[in-house]
DNA sequence: TAGGTCGATACCTTTTTTGGATGGATCGGC
DNA sequence: GCCGATCCATCCAAAAAAGGTATCGACCTA
């Protein structure tokens, strides 16, 4: 079979219909040019220049194959820096898990970031629970996860993207909704909508630890794993019930979100976690993009702060 | 840049995920194949396999440039093997001159059979007068003419495809429809429509030197070029004419056609005309072809010999 | 017919590639 | 934990390929 160098050489005497000019172009002479032509022809066994001694000129075949040679140049150039621009990270796809309550936050402020500095990035994203998006990790069925702790040892690399607080969620013409600012205190004397225990695991267990460490028992009315299913039962007046601070993005009409005061804080974490061991060469850019955007609070726990 | 003999290396090696049976596969001992694929990531500045001492495995980049690879060595091997056949004749593109008679009979089954027996091979037809044919051979706008005599000495082959006799063509009302053959001097006594002596040159001086010879001097109604046309006006009752015998192909209602008995006969010759120094390699082939067919002559002069 | 042009060929030099031998790292069995 | 097997990388000498210079031969021009 031929070889690129080959067509490179076909192609300049092809254009210039001349070996010497078309050597000069090849920056050699025009003795090994002229063997390089014959070589391909012979192993095509195909004529592909007539030399009339006075004049070069393509047979049709050779313009076919002139063609055809531009082309296979063309793609290896282009698949040359393809594959460059995929080792550097700045092209390929990679697969991002997350949690259904990211997504209203950090989630959308990472696939826009990405967007604009990565293109050529295809991110496909899938949500699962945490506890899933582990075990797709570690079979590598997603490189990233969005994920709530614990983050269990073993050959992850994670850090932390969100820390948004708490802020209770309750209907718009409900007494409390009067005042700036409420108390842990005053939701345990009101309904109150709880995360389920196992589907959100994470939001159930820091509702129980916050609860139990005010020394409140608070009045279990529903039990449910979607932020917004939650906030739609607070609009339906069926109670109330603590979000992240985020929860804002859903714009939940009929629904006010106030700053609760609590002795003993711990703000919902998201971590970004990756295998130790992923050769994603996107990974260490995305990570790097993740980062940033963490840095800069103002623009991710919520796109709009304004609390109605 | 890369080789495509690298390339190969590289597909091999991905295959197998196996410096030593990608060698064997590849007719090679190891160590050459490791440098190969060593020049190839030099060359790419990237990583394309990552070697653990124990396994052998594909980087992203890597995975990305195998999809490639396999495109070019795939095309290449297409472009080789194409321009084989474009060599050979068995592919390519051919323009051939015609005449607005010669389409009557012999240009669809000359453009049938090449369709049959070269069914890559593209064909543009293009409709002009013998001396427009004649300018355009010359010039390489065509490859091949179907076109009447005087055929000019010169770097011209050509070749006879079709010989016609003329069959008078006369409304079916017309008395003279009732015979089953015609005299010419029965026609002179008619409205007799001609050709154009310069659109239609090589049928008007056909019939003024059959007419001379005869000793006639048929009675002209009206002059045209294209038989289709003459035909129309036989029909309207203007006059009887002359058209070769594969007129019957236009099978026009309500005009008959009759065998004319001559004392001098000359047919309605076409000629297949090539220039000797046009290298398209389809020529032979297609000059077989049409020679096959001016062998048969049933299946051609007229491809519904039925005179009604 | 002499001079110039241009691609092919001959021949030599340089570079590249090849393949056997070997090195070094890792894994599995005992 | 040692030993042998496996496997890719490296080294080196030999072979092959490519490149360069000089020259040939055909042809065109003057």
């Amino acid at each position: 079979m031929f070889e690129l160098s080959q067509l490179r050489c076909f192609v300049a005497v092809a254009e210039e219909l001349h070996f010497g000019r078309a050597a000069l172009r090849l920056n050699m002479t025009q003795p090994p040019l002229s063997r390089q032509i014959q070589i391909l022809e012979r192993v095509l066994d195909v004529r592909l220049l007539e030399r009339s001694n006075r004049a070069v000129r393509l047979t049709p075949a050779g313009q076919r194959f002139l063609v055809d040679a531009r082309h296979l140049l063309k793609l290896a150039e282009s698949a040359a820096v393809l594959a460059r621009r995929m080792a550097s990270g700045k092209a390929g796809s990679i697969n991002i898990g997350f949690t259904a309550t990211s997504a209203y936050s950090y989630v959308p402020a990472l696939v826009a970031a990405c967007r604009r500095e990565l293109p050529d990035v295809e991110i496909s994203l899938k949500e699962m629970v945490s506890s899933e998006q582990l075990k797709r990790l570690d079979s590598g069925e997603i490189d990233i996860g969005l994920l709530r702790p614990p983050i269990p040892r073993g050959n992850l690399d994670a850090f932390r993207v969100t820390a948004e607080p708490l802020v209770t969620a309750l209907p718009g013409d409900h007494p409390l909704a009067k005042a700036a600012e409420l108390r842990l205190e005053d939701l345990a004397r009101e309904p109150f909508i709880m995360y389920e225990p196992y589907e959100a695991r994470y939001f159930h267990d820091l509702l129980v630890e916050l609860f139990s460490r005010a020394g409140l028992v608070p009045n279990y009315a529903q039990h449910l794993a979607q932020i917004h299913s939650i906030l739609a039962m607070v609009h339906s007046g069926v109670g109330v019930a603590l979000v992240p601070e985020a929860a804002a993005n859903l714009r939940f009409s009929g629904v006010v979100l106030r700053p609760v005061l609590m002795q003993w804080q711990r703000p919902a974490e998201l971590f970004f976690v990756r295998r130790g061991d992923n050769d994603n060469p996107l990974l260490p850019v995305i990570a790097g993009v993740a980062r940033d955007l963490a840095a800069q609070p103002g623009s991710i726990q919520s796109m709009d702060r304004s609390i109605q």
